[in-house]
DNA sequence: CGGGCCTGTTACCTCCTGGTCACCCGCTTT
DNA sequence: AAAGCGGGTGACCAGGAGGTAACAGGCCCG
């Protein structure tokens, strides 16, 4: 579950963030309303925490736009308690309007109420393709140039989809293992490891590989082959 | 849309009901724990608004048992505004928690947006098909490929819904947990079970499923076998 | 009150997963 | 040349996930 923090308040969004993260979240961060936009974009969160004022754009804005174009789960806070802006908020298209200063307990009680209904569909499943590799993360399934599914355990599919998703650039291990273990779990061999893994089952020369390129001394990159 | 509003204090009801009905919902009525229940079953509302204290009953433990059969929306109304009280509350399974005193109009405000977000899967007296399946809910009855009706429990018709109503994504084992138990009710050997069950009701070779998918480490789909 | 179904629990077996270790090679450093 | 380092290869093994099965308490219904 990854959550896309949008607070121009930045110990504030350290709260949340430190919250949401205990709770089990992933966490993304915007601080102010255009850049919140592109990160939702980019991103594709499944759970929207939006400060209602901001920077460039206001909170209501941004959720005006992002109802435009989706319906991500959206969570207003605001200092703002007034009965109109609860109700403007909400008609606006959030899903819940939490009045500052509130408790890090109910903020992840909403947040989890609020998934619980909106989520019959978790991961918006689609996959994703570069060059001649498509991966479905959420069955943890690649395929290599139209041939047949290939079966990727946990670990190899998230190695995998960060590749992707930074295609020709260049991860650095530690990078690779705050997103695949997290932060304080996995080292280098782990990383290893898992790349010789996925190589023995996507390549057809383990030795010369065409996707996963090592680039010494820093990390690996997926080379956009063609 | 039916709203059934549960309150022992006659005048909050009138209240509430002028509301929702200027709002555009119909009204049901029920002042203790129990007629609530009884309600809830006879008239399936699309929503409830449920005080916290009740006679008989408290409102958490209608909640509770609501959530035991069904995911009606539910908006929790209390006096009891305690960090405790409202987390207790969200978890039990309330998409909402207002806290009184409360204006008519974010009543209204928050039972739209609920409204908005849950207005998927509706109790459907249709059945529903898929591939060779087709699930009768109300019934617990599948039919597979035009053969005679096969019953099924109760878990195991919610299950198979899910999956129908989802059908060929791939739900993990706790969106299934969320769906069947509700929060804080269920584990994987559970599900493990239910599904055990399924197959060796409708597959021919539980073995080799061609109904029910297991996707290793993330949780089940329902195959869409042409 | 007795029987049957539903469902949660436990047990067992199997296979997969993933962390660890050991060793290899090529390169650089001293 | 020896030592050190980064990376690739492969094997090993504990733990976990999933399938199967049996059992027990609870509930409904005759």
């Amino acid at each position: 579950m990854k959550a896309l923090i949008v607070d121009d308040d930045l110990a504030l969004v350290d709260v949340i963030d430190f919250t949401l993260r205990r709770a089990g979240f992933t966490t993304v961060f915007a601080h102010d309303g255009e850049s919140a936009l592109s990160r939702w974009e980019s991103e594709s969160p499944d759970l929207v925490v939006l400060d209602w004022n901001l920077p460039r754009l206001s909170g209501l804005e941004v959720c005006r736009r992002i109802r435009a174009q989706g319906d991500t789960p959206i969570i207003i806070l605001s200092v703002r308690g007034e009965e109109d802006d609860v109700v403007r908020g909400l008609e606006t298209g959030a899903d819940d309007y939490i009045v500052k200063p509130f408790s890090p307990r109910q903020l992840v009680a909403r947040a989890e109420a609020l998934l619980r209904r909106a989520k019959v569909a978790p991961h918006s499943a689609e996959p994703i393709s570069v060059g001649e590799l498509t991966l479905d993360a959420s069955r943890a399934q690649v395929v290599v140039a139209g041939g047949s599914p290939i079966k990727l355990t946990r670990l190899e599919s998230r190695l995998l989809e960060i590749l992707m998703l930074n295609q020709s650039q260049v991860l650095s291990t530690d990078t690779l293992i705050d997103h695949i273990w997290g932060p304080a779990g996995g080292d280098r061999t782990m990383v290893k490891q898992v790349v010789y893994r996925i190589r023995k089952k996507i390549e057809s020369d383990p030795a010369n590989p065409r996707f996963i390129e090592t680039v010494g001394g820093v990390g690996y990159s997926l080379k956009k082959n063609i």
